[in-house]
DNA sequence: TATGAATGAGAATTCATTCAT
DNA sequence: GATGAATGAATTCTCATTCAT
């Protein structure tokens, strides 16, 4: 394995399973999120196949053998990732902005100084684990997104192929996504350690030029 | 452009004429170049540890064995696969377009009608291995990109900021590598099947949004 | 003397009474302890290079990928039976014999009608894996055995060379592994099957013919 | 692979089959002769399967295939180098030396200043390569060998047991191959290091305290 | 519910050997 | 006779998963 953990691949010895101080024992639920959220965070960061459901577990703090149980498969725990995030994302975008706060909210997400949760949550959507079921979700998930981003935009006088603002709007995501990636996985500066206030100019640009209000 | 870089077909050994089967054996470098063209391809496709090497020498129809016998280790030839990508690119872009033929340029690249090598190239770069070495050359290219990008924006008045130009190149970078990403990795239409001529508009858009010629 | 070390016997789980298959199941360290035996066996028998770790795992009838998990790697579980042995080495002459029981004790132990551990275990030290740390440890043993060997050698008048002794301790010790390995690896009679009573007289004379007592 | 080689493991490139300077090419006998001499020394140092053809191919600058094309297999080379080693030794032996030059005989071999061939010859007959037939040849050697010793010494008086006499020959033979093993495996010092006139002594010591002359 | 021991499938890599030139 | 390309059979090690407690 190769990942980029910290640990200097110390060789996992037998019974460090975790046991995190004996709190949060015997809590079924407890233990469900703790995995979703260790478990999205390395999807996101290093892929389906790049991550180990011992890495997941020991993020967790918790048994390996417990992902199984609740979640069946490291399949199972790539979907429950992949539907939660989702529902968050639609959540998050449920709010119908309108048009001028897309670029504020977008690049609100991108930088949230907490490593808030929207950067893995985009960037699980790119991740496949081979799943037929989960890509369909994915792919879902997208469509729906750019379907309601065109929503935004203004139809434009002569207007004829109405595809137009759906291409448009992939495209914005598609860069969303590329910013999330870049910053995600290579310390290319200034882009990786931009803040809100640098990214929101060049934000709001790219999309007045492809998305003009109506 | 559309510069396929066909890899001029290693010379046939004499006495094959082209027949199907087992063709251009003993030929060492037609060989390592096959497994080069297999491995950028799954590598792009289906990222490091997605990879296996017995997939690339399947499909490049060789023994697995040759794999460690011309590139040392898979992460070996994942390095090659990356510096020969890099190499290619830089040629791609040594011509310094005038800006204007940027977005015609980028278009072209990215929807090369036969599956061209340039998304490929392109894909590999967000690739990682875990491997310092093939990080550092990831992030050297990347970086020699977007400054090469920001060097055909004309700088506006009152501008004091250097850093702006790159942080927007960096940002024109970001929106092709989605581009690519998500016609690689998701059917999502329109923009999985978008031809040339319906790429250039919005992206040439985009560009001038962001960095504006001189 | 003849301590045979039988290692206590895993303390068997309940319900198991001693039947043949596979009783002493979910015991970590019968496990490990049963992988030790094999592992030492094998090596003194067959050499480092020789042994398969397949074998071992065979032999102490549980999976390969115990071995891993309990030893990191095969240079591991080398590394930890030369140690077992060093220590179980040290502890059977820590006695401190008077000079003249010596012989009677490499007698027995070299012919303990068990195929007792000993001659495994000195066996062992000849056994090289390749992997610094563990050759390092073989030398001290060696280093210490012969100066222990040596120090209960008489000063003979006018010596003035203190190495001669530690010379003619390192002869007789090589005279020790030359028997075992001889018995090991071939059948030449009647060495190979030399009873403790047939080699307790010319080892005697060996010994007092190069050690002679104070 | 974990043998020592002075190499930095340098991963063996394609095409550095050797070509010592296109001398003695094409010499079928001079080729043969370079190859036992290399197998031999890495028979003896690594053991059967410490050793790689490759490691035997590099050592005398020929073609790996060379070894299959002479000797059939990597077996047969083994035979090969022990029959050779065999026949030497028969020759070295076969002066019948009387008695009292026998500690100085061996002395001499052990230590000859020239990294002579007599050690490795010895080692050899300590290898085991699985192949019965092999075998047999090393067992026949040992044999031979200690019943030539037993028959220089003299009989003693009230002497029933004529096996008393090859069995002190045989322990005689056993200490010069523990001699050899530990100075060839370990850096035990003083031993590793000691001249003829070191080992002299004590070697005449051992010798006439198991084999008094008749 | 939680734990850690155990397992089998599969991954990368090495190696002796054969083939075509 | 000699070379180096190619191959298939191991070999070590990793990983997801299941079992017994």
């Amino acid at each position: 394995m190769t990942t980029q953990t910290p640990e200097p691949t110390a060789p996992r010895p037998p019974g460090s399973g975790g046991g995190a101080g004996d709190a949060r024992r015997r809590d079924a639920a407890g233990t469900r999120r703790l995995l979703l959220d260790a478990a999205r965070h390395r999807f996101a960061r290093d892929g389906y196949s790049g991550t180990t459901v011992r890495d997941i577990a020991d993020d967790a703090g918790v048994n390996v053998a417990l992902i199984n149980r609740y979640f069946t498969s490291k399949e199972g725990l790539f979907a429950a990732c992949l539907t939660g995030s989702v529902n968050d994302l639609e959540r998050a975008v449920a709010a119908d902005l309108p048009l001028d706060q897309v670029p504020l909210s977008i690049a609100g997400q991108l930088t949230s100084p907490d490593a808030g949760e929207f950067p893995h949550r985009l960037l699980l959507l790119l991740r496949s684990s081979g799943d037929e079921r989960a890509d369909e979700i994915r792919l879902q998930t997208l469509r729906s997104f750019s379907e309601r981003l065109a929503a935004t935009a203004g139809r434009q006088p002569g207007d004829t192929d109405g595809d137009r603002h759906l291409l448009h709007a992939q495209i914005v995501l598609a860069a969303s996504f590329g910013i999330v990636m870049l910053r995600a996985s290579t310390a290319l500066e200034p882009l990786a350690s931009a803040g809100e206030q640098d990214l929101l100019p060049p934000l709001r640009d790219l999309i007045s030029a492809l998305l003009p209000p109506k």
